[in-house]
DNA sequence: CTGGCGAGTGAATAGCTATGCACGCATTCG
DNA sequence: CGAATGCGTGCATAGCTATTCACTCGCCAG
């Protein structure tokens, strides 16, 4: 019964006003040349038979979908959900649909290729620096711009948007210094990220240029987890950092937690704590972190500017600013 | 230059091979009668061009996309984020892609259905309660299956999946009287959640059930704002709680800050507080909160499995129970 | 009165793939 | 040796819309 139905085609409609099918399609294209008597008929006609236009045979021939692809390597960090949000009211803002793709790695995301070609997206955004070389060759064969944040991968059709993480990195050394800080430790982020890279080398820079030490490197994660284990490490010996600068907040929630839990120390009277995304969550009143905010607003404006630029054109990447956030765990001692 | 570029078709394919296009079209259908000699020959032209099979036609035909859009009201709940990236994975799973689309109201929604029915979705997921019946017929016009998460709609192509609201909130109330509660506390959600209706309720008839008076209500939000606003409420008059129960876990965190900042009580030793999701966040130190977890994977496969079913069939409506995850915050006093 | 013009309409077509149908060829069986 | 079987291939077509082209008709200006 069910089995065969199909949606009302526009010679349906065209069948029910009475009309060519040209003119149901010119009823529908805004700006078309259409007598208004005849635009009425075939709305009523539209209207009773519950027609609405196929996209498809306007992607078949000018092979531009409307639709991004976003691909993401998970959600536990909730920096990931304000991208997305911000980059869903963009698209949307820009008349686009997001089809948000998933993967573990980039084994994974090369099979998934293939399909997105197959539903001729008119970009990828990776939203994760886990888009390997490889697998941003082939689609700049298929040449389909790819843009990614935070990353440092280049081509022909890939452009890049990051934050200024070596700048923040510089800039935490600094506050840390002036808030009276004297033995630093670094938090680090899993070793494949460039964003950590940078914060990390942005933060050993501005210590050397302050004539201060270098700082005590742990962990090895964006997670909770990663910064409990990275603060187990890093005040186990005795002599325990004072100012600790973590590559992500999530992390520097763990550090913080294990530091009130496992050492018994204080934030800020005992040790100074920076973070970095600014989540909602470093507003909340057990960590009032300082942290640096990466302007998702900016960074997806920016991305979105670089969705539609030519191939082969000069300004493929774009650095982001982020602004310091300063709260209580900074707190001058 | 590259502004009338297409990519290569089966055609293209073909003639660089010196096969006809079926016989292309045959080497990528898997279980397709072709020489194996031949597919080689097709393959070695298809590396060679970059070809990749336009699947467009094939659902200009069929009608069946493979897309299933996923409606979402925002990001801000880390909830959201478990359930997305369930879905993801159950979706891609499946060889099905997922089109994220973030809406602020019904009336948004309305305008993306004719998208959504150009693209030829296969389906309609709702993650919020926010799609109106309204929407929902609209959908069903089109003959667009959807199914909604903890929501009351009810229509032909409507199946809906919720987590057992009303049990999980019976439970709530016998456990916090378990635990030595005597005054009573609800903080709500937003007042047109389904799921918030029946997590009160279900916490009112637990009480009732058990002979104690009713609890005092607040709030009416699921973020961190929300559950704060509630606490001070709750907690200004002489006659304070001792056990709450939270819509959800946000919320609860937010009563948990205000409680100990603005109140300066002791969670569990003051106050016994039990929440709603069991995010991440509720096993970190700070909260060690109590909660219901909505088991996302069951819920999302009970999802995935009504996706599928037939227009007209008899189970469409399935419920999944939550199970407490009992923490520090309602440790027996 | 006629040529021209503009508005409105219909017919035809491109865009790409999967698949049913028919055909050729080789192999096998009676 | 003839017939039958089955494999492999090519041809033709459906699926739906936007757009180009050609055509008609009414109207105005010369």
């Amino acid at each position: 019964m069910s089995g065969n139905w199909r949606p009302p085609s526009s010679t349906d409609v065209a069948r029910a006003a009475g009309v060519s099918q040209s003119a149901v399609s010119r009823a529908f294209t805004p700006g078309a040349r259409i007598a208004e008597a005849t635009r009425a008929k075939v709305m009523a006609a539209a209207e009773a038979l519950g027609y609405r236009p196929n996209l498809l045979p306007k992607i078949l021939q000018t092979n531009r979908s409307g639709i991004v692809a976003v691909v993401v390597g998970g959600f536990y960090n909730p920096y990931f959900a304000m991208t997305l949000e911000a980059f869903s009211l963009a698209l949307t803002a820009a008349g686009r649909q997001m089809l948000l793709v998933r993967v573990d790695s980039d084994r994974v995301l090369d099979g998934v290729v293939d399909q997105l070609a197959g539903y001729r997206v008119d970009a990828v955004v990776s939203a994760l620096a886990l888009t390997s070389q490889d697998a941003a060759d082939q689609l700049a064969k298929l040449r389909i711009p790819i843009v990614t944040l935070n990353s440092d991968l280049a081509g022909d059709w890939i452009r890049s948007v990051s934050s200024d993480n070596f700048a923040a990195g510089e800039a935490a050394a600094r506050l840390l210094h002036a808030r009276g800080g004297t033995r630093f430790g670094f938090v680090a982020g899993p070793a494949d990220s460039p964003a950590q890279v940078a914060r990390e080398a942005g933060f050993a820079q501005g210590l050397a240029s302050l004539g201060l030490p270098p700082a005590v490197r742990a962990g090895g994660g964006y997670d909770y987890a990663s910064g409990e284990a990275a603060a187990r490490a890093l005040f186990a010996g005795p002599e325990r950092p004072d100012a600790v600068f973590c590559a992500n907040d999530l992390a520097a929630f763990g550090v913080i937690d294990t530091l009130r839990e496992a050492f018994d120390l204080k934030v800020p009277d005992d040790v100074l704590v920076v973070g970095y995304d600014n989540l909602d969550m470093a507003a909340w009143a057990p960590y009032r972190l300082t942290s640096f905010d990466q302007d998702v607003e900016a960074l997806v404006e920016a991305a979105m500017a670089l969705l539609s630029v030519e191939a082969g054109a000069t300004c493929v990447a774009r650095t982001v600013p982020s602004q310091l956030v300063e709260r209580e765990s900074t707190r001058r001692r």
